[in-house]
DNA sequence: GGAGCGCTGTATCGTATATTACGTATTTTG
DNA sequence: CAAAATACGTAATATACGATACAGCGCTCC
């Protein structure tokens, strides 16, 4: 079993010399930050020199200053992806096997947003209300239903917006029709497709604006993309999940109506006329 | 003032060279722990080179790589000393729009799985996992890309899910394969479309069991339905939010797959050794 | 009171890391 | 279409960091 490191402390700061107890208690009570500082840093904080605190990550068990480094980390990043872990309310109401889902995709949503600025989603929806260019949208395997849900209201508010479904030699043909001034919108979680890496990366040698949905851990597709939105996808299930992907999806649907909007666009007050 | 990394981030990742942007999107997609690593870590998670890095941070302002990690490292001092401050958005500290959004959604996925009571869900579970009959799936005009989401997994845990697409006319020639052993999966919120009532009647009338989502205020097809799933749809847009549906659909999703698990169906152990 | 052991700090070394210089590719502009 | 400017990566360099050897000091136990 690996133990995280505070409770490796707790275990064994009995067993330590001074030196080291004070490495120790100085590292808990700044936990885990100091200890991702420099070993000059962290002694100086704690009063005693490098070697102590050298020795002190030995008898810890880690073979080096680095690994040690490296695990603190790891649990501030299990840490920080799982709000949910905070211990602060540990105690869910009801038990069922829904609660948990519900929960992980609520937070998921506020992760998600939470690494989303205002700046980048204005940019997006101002690239995707633009009407001088044409707007395409495509997903991968699971994420296609959600191209085809923001492409389903999107046409409505404006002209020329295009799902690309069906055989990948279908979309190829039209990247014909794409060029500098068009945007594709383009779904990708986990696990990356192939086919839709390729059509990215011609797409951008075409000089067209990609938007890029997917996963935290990015799609390659990132690497061709002007805007990228990262949602988390864990939960507490066989699969992943594209709920905060939606989200997002409805949020630009709905920034780009207002935009559109005040843009005082005819169409849509053509619209509502026909309503 | 001194501003965040982030801020810096999304106030300036428009004026960025390509490069640099895949730093800032990688940066921002694992924040912040992977400015805390190295140089060349850091560059290797984004796909670039060292210097992009030290690029990207001389444009954010900082001197050096040490005073950009010391940056992030005060940030994140600061943010686990009070949890508390874990708000939304820092760059949003009020009215951009996205918040109301994002809050209304959580809020109607709150108050949709409080009206759903677990043995509903188990009722519903049972019945899509039960192997014996077919599962159809169809939607309205937004909500068909639901149903093709929900198709797309249930389709790969157990044969016979079909999902009807394209014309009316189509769908309607695929009664004939519905039976009372088999169930209907339709969304339909407002304004509900005629030829889903009409089909669902239809349906119902040859003895399929009918799980309808819908939205609070219950589409017709209700009446004939089985199962209904109410979800709330009101959020600060034009257009009415499918989100809580959704989740309740990748519930549904995950709950099935759970269920043929425990059921020890040999498809499922088939997939595994097939991925 | 003296000898042995363990803990700690100083000083030095080797290495991993950030940094810089430079050449090539790519894009932009006239 | 040509020419300039910008962006990017490779490779060399300097720095700063972690690691180690060793000596001094205090403590404990005969």
């Amino acid at each position: 079993m690996i133990s995280s490191i505070a409770e490796l402390i707790s275990d064994r700061i009995g067993t330590m010399p001074a030196g080291e107890r004070r490495a120790a208690q100085t590292l808990i009570a700044n936990y885990p930050l100091i200890g991702l500082k420099t070993v000059a840093e962290f002694s100086a904080a704690a009063g005693v020199s490098s070697p102590t605190i050298l020795r002190f990550v030995a008898r810890l068990g880690l073979q080096n200053y680095p690994e040690f480094q490296s695990a603190l980390q790891d649990e501030l990043a299990a840490q920080l992806q799982s709000p949910a872990s905070r211990t602060l309310n540990p105690s869910s109401p009801n038990g069922g096997a829904v609660s948990p889902m519900l929960e992980a995709t609520l937070d998921n949503m506020r992760e998600t947003f939470r690494h989303l600025s205002d700046k980048q989603l204005a940019d997006i929806v101002a690239k995707l209300a633009d009407r001088r260019g044409k707007t395409f949208l495509i997903g991968g395997r699971f994420t296609d239903p959600l191209a085809r849900y923001m492409a389903a209201h999107l046409a409505i508010i404006q002209p020329n917006v295009f799902h690309l479904a069906g055989q990948e030699s279908v979309w190829r043909d039209r990247l014909i029709d794409m060029g500098k001034r068009d945007v594709l919108v383009i779904f990708d979680i986990r696990r990356y497709q192939d086919s839709l890496v390729r059509f990215a990366e011609t797409a951008h040698q075409r000089g067209v604006q990609i938007v890029l949905f997917t996963d935290q851990w990015l799609s390659p597709i990132a690497r061709f993309a002007r805007h990228v939105i990262a949602g988390r996808t864990a939960v507490p299930s066989a699969w992943d999940s594209s709920a905060a992907l939606f989200v997002v999806a409805e949020t630009l649907i709905g920034a780009v109506t207002r935009q559109l909007e005040a843009d005082g666009a005819k169409r849509i007050r053509e619209l509502e006329s026909l309503r």
